[in-house]
DNA sequence: CTGCTTGTACTATAACATTAGTACAGTACG
DNA sequence: CGTACTGTACTAATGTTATAGTACAAGCAG
């Protein structure tokens, strides 16, 4: 059972399913800090896609200061997490985040207490 | 306000966001059966999009036995209903987008609580 | 050093997605 | 009838995504 799981079939890019379940593994603690991720040629096995695209997650995932790659050896997550992000930046991608989950949230007809209620619950586990 | 919401900047292709906004229209019954959808044309004003990505949409979704287009009168919702508007089905499409949305906030170093309180400040607008 | 692993870079190819523009076909209405 | 609307069908051009294959660079163990 691999750690990530992306689908093929999906219209959504490989590339950005992937970006998503590693942040998503890091962010849930699966992932810890200092952590090795698997090589790329491992992971591009596991997942049946293309070494290529594993490895330009991962370097994009560098270059985005989430992972940190040394040659040779692998891929481990960085120590501290978001070291770029200043508060105004982290407070305008947290308003983008919600307005794309409210508005997502709306189409399936939920509204906004329902989302809070929904949340206190994930908030108890 | 649009009906639907698609994001060019998105890494989903606009074709399957358009795809499943309208599918989530009809099943939370926004759109009911009968109802008449915006015109190619004018939808595609509307979300800044090509007509010809919106066209491909409705016949894609004819195809699917979802709409019904008439040449020179419009494109409607047909009468059968769909079976994905069950509670359970949506219940499991509010989960994952939950996951997704802690998932990414957890990355901008916000907690459960926090963003309450900031859904909480949405509702009051 | 050699040999093996790691990430990285590059080519080339194919398929897909999106756009603009134009044109055609069916329907409704005056 | 003519006109204006509807969906549909093309072309051409551009950018993105994913693939295979090859090669290079850096670290580590023998």
């Amino acid at each position: 059972m691999p750690m990530f799981n992306v689908d093929s079939r999906s219209p959504t890019p490989i590339y950005a399913q992937l970006d998503r379940s590693i942040r998503a593994a890091i962010a849930t603690g699966q992932l810890e800090p200092g952590a090795q991720l698997p090589t790329v040629r491992q992971l591009a096995v596991d997942l049946s896609v293309n070494a290529n695209t594993v490895g330009r997650v991962y370097a994009q995932l560098e270059r985005d200061g989430i992972l940190e790659t040394r040659r040779g050896v692998g891929t481990f997550v960085r120590e501290s997490p978001s070291p770029h992000a200043t508060l105004a930046h982290r407070e305008r991608e947290l308003r983008a985040l919600i307005q794309h989950f409210v508005g997502d949230a709306a189409l399936l007809g939920f509204t906004l207490a329902e989302l809070i209620t929904q949340l206190r619950n994930e908030e108890k586990k």
